[in-house]
DNA sequence: ATATACTTGACAAAAATAGTCAGCTTTGTT
DNA sequence: AACAAAGCTGACTATTTTTGTCAAGTATAT
């Protein structure tokens, strides 16, 4: 039940293209910098979110991505599910192949992974952008008051 | 974002030793024709729930396995947590691990994980293996009133 | 005794993940 | 027109995880 880094890199590098919002377009190596992601592997990334409409790309010099809507219209679920693939916990839920199992009148397991994918996809679409955007701004203050703690894992931690 | 086969077949599994529940144990290669996980297989994932305490087992001949508790005591929840590790979809939200990471407090995601998971785990927990039984029974008796529709692909979906 | 059945650890094939790399296309600037 | 900045695309590879298999145990009812 983890999640790849493809999805995880795919939140912190539209988080990024969030922050710029309004801004104009932010480039991949600068989202790679910010949050340390190989820049190729990035762009593997990007595009995908292109090509599912969720972000922009602006070619050329001076171009860069740019997020395809506002900040609260855009949810985690969005970007989970487009580098992901559909929330299903099990292969046998897939769109398309659903109808498909031979023991699906059957299956008391099918129920199961539904309903949880169902919570998942709930909780993934209850966030937005903006909401990681507000979080942040709590954050900053939060840090500004409390005793700077630098601790030793250093690039280790990768949420 | 899917459950690997030993959660799928953990649950598949301990639904069948639910099932005999009040019978007395149930074989590991009972359980491996019923529901056409390897042998071999199945033993792992059996000895590793029992060692969480989940079922028990008993050696010797007409020995097997048991649930250690009620069916309605079960739930998906801990049958998965056994088997796939604590529910956290990134790794730096593991227990023990989490006050670990140097940029908790600066991490934007960590929140987002951490309101996931916990969604996730309340909806494995909601399910309990008596749950199951009498789903199973109602599915039964649909299935006695429908057409029998036999689909082609046999022995392919495990949910 | 012996057959039945769980226990344990080592091993291996296959699939998925996590990148890397090289060359291409588009487009603003000079 | 030429150049450089920036995204586009597909192929390739190393690593890790998953999904088992296998073999040699140990316990126990009859
Ligand atoms: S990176 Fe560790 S908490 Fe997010
Ligand atoms: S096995 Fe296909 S629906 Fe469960």
């Amino acid at each position: 039940m983890k999640l790849s880094t493809k999805g995880k890199y795919g939140v912190r590098a539209v988080y990024e293209i969030a922050r710029h919002f309004g801004r104009g377009p932010i480039t991949i190596k600068e989202i790679a910098d910010r949050q340390g992601i190989s820049f190729s592997y990035l762009e593997q990334i990007l595009h995908k979110l292109g090509k599912a409409g969720l972000i922009e790309s602006v070619r050329g010099p001076a171009g860069g991505y740019l997020l395809a809507r506002k900040p609260a219209e855009l949810t985690i679920g969005d970007i989970v599910r487009t580098l992901e693939g559909p929330i299903a916990l099990s292969h046998c839920l897939e769109p398309g192949e659903a109808g498909d199992c031979y023991q699906a009148d059957d299956c008391v397991a099918r129920m199961v992974w539904t309903k949880v994918g169902a919570k998942i996809e709930e909780a993934l679409d209850s966030i937005s952008f903006e909401d990681l955007l507000t979080q942040q701004q709590v954050q900053q203050k939060e840090i500004i008051l409390k005793p700077k703690k630098k601790a030793a894992l250093a690039g280790k931690g990768v949420c």
